[in-house]
RNA sequence: GCGGCUGUAGCUCAAUAGGAUAGAGCAUCGGACUUCUAAUCCGAGGGUUGUGGGUUCGAGUCCCGCCAGCCGCGCCA
C-alpha cells in the first residue's frame, strides 16, 4: 500500500520532467531505509545524466513531504525512505478501525480452480495432498483478493483407468469367494480394493461369481466409485479442503458437450483420421505432435474430455481457469494451449500452476511410496500421523517450483525445531497478554494512545502489517503461497523479539500499555487472517 | 536424443520483474526464565550461489555451453 504510493509520486515526478520508463520500488536491507527505488539508475540512459544527479533531482521534490522522515540518496544512485513514525502510527490507527480501508484490493472478474482432480482409484497420494493445499490457499487468497472464485475438483470417471479399478475389484470379489481370479494387468494391487469387492459381496452375495459382462462392469464401477469418493471425502475433510464443486467426467459425455467440442474441431477441419483413430491437428498450433481425440477402439481419450471441460469452464462464464497438476503433467500444457486456440478462447483464460514432487522423509531415511506395488503412504495416513496444521503448513510453506522434502519426524516433533508453531506461537502469546492486561484491570481501548508507540521495532512491526495485501496480491501473481508463510514468519518474529525487549502490560504505565496492546491488536488480526488463508488454526492458548 | 523443473551455509529453504555487504530456520557452540507463555529472545561460527563463458554501471536472477538430480516425450490419466 505505502509502497504504490511511492510509485505513484515517482510516476509522476517523471512525467514532470517529461520521461516515462520502468523502475521499482523496493524493500531494501534495513540499514538503507524502507523503501528504496532504482529510478535514477535506470534514469541513467534516458537523462543521459549521471545517476546521482537524477536522484538528487528527485530528492528536492521530496523536501518536507509528510510521509517521509529521510530521503536520501546511496550507492551508484539508489534513493531510499525512511517512512515518518507519524505516517506509520496513523496507518495503525486506520489499521484498526477498519483493515479493510488500508488493504488496496479491486474487485477482480471470476476463477476456477481445479486441482485435486484424481483417478478415482486409489486414496489420494501425499502429492495430491500438496496439490489441494496449493489450491485450497491460492483459492482462499484470491477470493480474499477480490476474486470471485470456485474451487472444483475434476473426478475422471469415465476413463479407462476406471474400468480397469472395476476389473480388479470384480477380480477380489472372485478371490474371497474362493475362485483364484487374478488381477488384470495394470490393475490395481491396494488393500482398498478388497474391502471394495468385500462391500459387493455383503449386498450381493455371489450375484457375480464368475460373471463378467457390461451390466457387471456397471455395477462394480458404481460400487468402486462410491467408495473412492467417499474416501476422498473423508481425507479431504481431514485436510481441511473445502470444494464448492465436484466436477465429472462422464456428465461431458453425457451432456453432449464432448460431441460439441468434436463438431466444432471437424466443422475447421482440425481434426483427421488415421489408424483408425481421430487425431487433433495440435502441431498447427503449438510445437508439439498431433495428440489422438478418439481411440480406434472407439472411446475418448482424456485429452479429448479434457478439452470439452474446458470449453464448458469456458461457457460456464469464468474469467480465469487456474488448473493446477503436478510437474509429471507438463507434457499435458502445449496441446491444452493448442485445443483453446482451436476453439477461439482467449490465451489468458488458461493458466497452469505445476508442482514439483514431494519426497517423504523420516529423518535422513526416504520413505518410499510405490503406487504399483500399493505400498504407497497415503494422504489419510499423513495427516494422521502429523495433523492438519502441520500437513497444511509444510505444503504451503515452500515455492510450487521446489521439490519439496517433506521430514515426518520434523512435521510433527512438538519442539523449537518445528516451524509450524512459531506463527500459531505469536498469535496465542498475544491472546494470553489481553487476558492479561484485563486481569489486571487495564481496560483495552482501541486507538487510544498510539501517539506513544516510537521505537524502532514498534514502527518496523507496523511497517510489516502495511504489506500485507501487497504480499496476498503475490501470492495471486505468482502462484504461489509460500510468499504468505514467510510473510507471517517475519512478522512473528518481529513480535516475538519485540515482546522479549519490551514490557507490553504495564501497570506502571496504562497508557503505554494501551498504545502497545493496539500494536498486538493489529498483530493478532493480521496473523489470523493469514492462519486462516493458510487454513490452519489460530490458537487462543498453547 | 528432445522438452520441463531444479542445483544457494552441514540440513530444509528464501532472495519481491537485474540492484547495495546473498538472507532465515534447524543443527553446532555460548548466553537470557523470582519479571506479560523459554514452542521465545540475544550472540558466534558457517558461502567461489553446480561449472565455464557472455550481456552491463551492476548477475543467484538474463543468454550460450557443460555436469548432476527429478519429471515428461502413450490410441494412460
Amino acid at each position: 500500500m505505502i509502497r504504490q504510493e511511492i510509485v505513484g509520486i515517482l510516476r509522476s515526478h517523471l512525467m514532470e520532467f517529461g520521461y516515462e520508463y520502468d523502475f521499482v520500488v523496493e524493500i531494501p536491507e534495513e540499514q538503507f531505509g524502507d523503501f528504496s527505488t532504482n529510478i535514477a539508475l535506470v534514469g541513467a540512459k534516458y537523462f543521459k545524466k549521471p545517476p546521482k544527479e537524477i536522484a538528487k533531482d528527485f530528492v528536492e521534490k521530496f523536501s518536507g513531504h509528510r510521509m517521509f522522515k529521510e530521503v536520501t540518496i546511496a550507492g551508484p544512485g539508489f534513493i531510499n525512505f525512511k517512512v515518518s513514525n507519524e505516517f506509520y502510527r496513523d496507518f495503525l490507527t486506520k489499521f484498526i478501525q477498519n483493515p479493510y480501508s488500508v488493504w488496496n484490493f479491486k474487485r477482480h472478474g471470476s476463477i476456477l480452480m481445479e486441482y485435486g482432480s484424481a483417478n478415482p482409484t486409489g486414496p489420494l497420494t501425499v502429492g495430491h495432498g500438496r496439490q489441494v493445499v496449493i489450491g485450497d490457499v491460492l483459492g482462499n487468497v484470491f477470493k480474499f483478493t477480490g476474486w470471485e472464485v470456485t474451487k472444483e475438483m475434476y473426478l475422471n470417471d469415465a476413463g479407462r483407468q476406471i474400468r480397469l479399478l472395476a476389473k480388479s475389484v470384480w477380480a477380489r470379489y472372485n478371490q474371497l469367494l474362493g475362485y483364484d481370479e487374478p488381477i488384470p494387468e495394470d490393475g490395481y494391487n491396494g488393500e482398498y480394493v478388497v474391502d471394495i469387492a468385500r462391500h459387493v459381496i455383503a449386498d450381493h452375495n455371489d450375484e457375480y461369481f464368475k460373471i463378467w459382462n457390461d451390466d457387471v462392469e456397471s455395477v462394480f464401477k458404481s460400487y468402486a466409485l462410491n467408495e473412492i469418493s467417499r474416501m476422498f471425502d473423508t481425507t479431504l475433510e481431514k485436510i481441511g479442503a473445502n470444494f464448492d464443486n465436484v466436477f465429472k467426467e462422464s456428465s461431458l459425455v453425457n451432456d453432449g458437450t464432448v460431441k460439441e467440442v468434436l463438431t466444432i474441431l471437424e466443422s475447421k477441419g482440425l481434426v483427421y483420421e488415421e489408424d483408425g483413430a481421430l487425431w487433433f491437428r495440435a502441431s498447427r498450433f503449438v510445437n508439439d505432435n498431433d495428440k489422438v481425440l478418439i481411440k480406434n477402439d472407439g472411446s475418448y481419450t482424456y485429452f479429448l474430455t479434457d478439452i470439452a471441460y474446458h470449453y464448458k469452464k469456458y461457457k460456464r462464464g469464468y474469467n480465469i481457469a487456474v488448473d493446477i497438476f503436478g510437474s509429471d503433467h507438463h507434457g499435458h500444457l502445449p496441446r491444452m494451449y493448442a485445443a483453446m486456440k482451436a476453439l477461439d478462447i482467449p490465451e489468458d483464460f488458461l493458466m497452469f500452476v505445476l508442482h514439483q514432487f514431494v519426497t517423504l522423509k523420516r529423518g535422513d531415511e526416504i520413505v518410499k511410496m510405490s503406487t504399483r506395488a500399493g505400498e504407497f503412504v497415503t494422504l489419510d495416513e499423513l495427516i494422521d500421523e502429523v495433523g492438519k496444521d502441520a500437513a497444511r503448513y509444510f505444503f504451503a510453506m515452500v515455492d510450487v517450483n521446489t521439490h519439496l522434502n517433506f521430514d515426518l519426524e520434523l512435521a510433527k516433533s512438538k519442539t523449537d525445531e518445528n516451524p509450524v508453531f512459531y506463527v500459531q506461537y505469536a498469535h496465542a502469546r498475544i491472546s494470553s497478554l489481553f487476558e492479561n492486561a484485563k486481569a489486571k484491570g487495564i481496560n483495552f481501548i482501541p486507538r487510544e494512545n498510539i501517539e506513544l508507540l516510537e521505537n524502532e521495532s514498534e514502527m518496523r512491526i507496523i511497517k510489516q502489517i502495511s504489506l500485507f495485501d501487497e504480499i496476498l496480491e503475490r501470492v495471486t501473481e505468482k502462484l504461489s503461497p509460500h510468499y504468505l508463510a514467510d510473510y507471517l514468519e517475519k512478522l512473528a518474529s518481529l513480535f516475538h523479539k519485540y515482546y522479549a525487549e519490551n514490557k507490553i502490560v504495564d501497570t506502571d504505565n496504562m497508557r503505554l500499555s494501551n498504545a502497545r496492546l493496539n500494536l498486538a491488536f493489529a498483530v493478532r488480526r493480521v496473523l489470523s487472517e493469514g492462519l486462516n488463508l493458510i487454513g490452519i488454526s489460530a490458537l487462543e492458548r498453547m
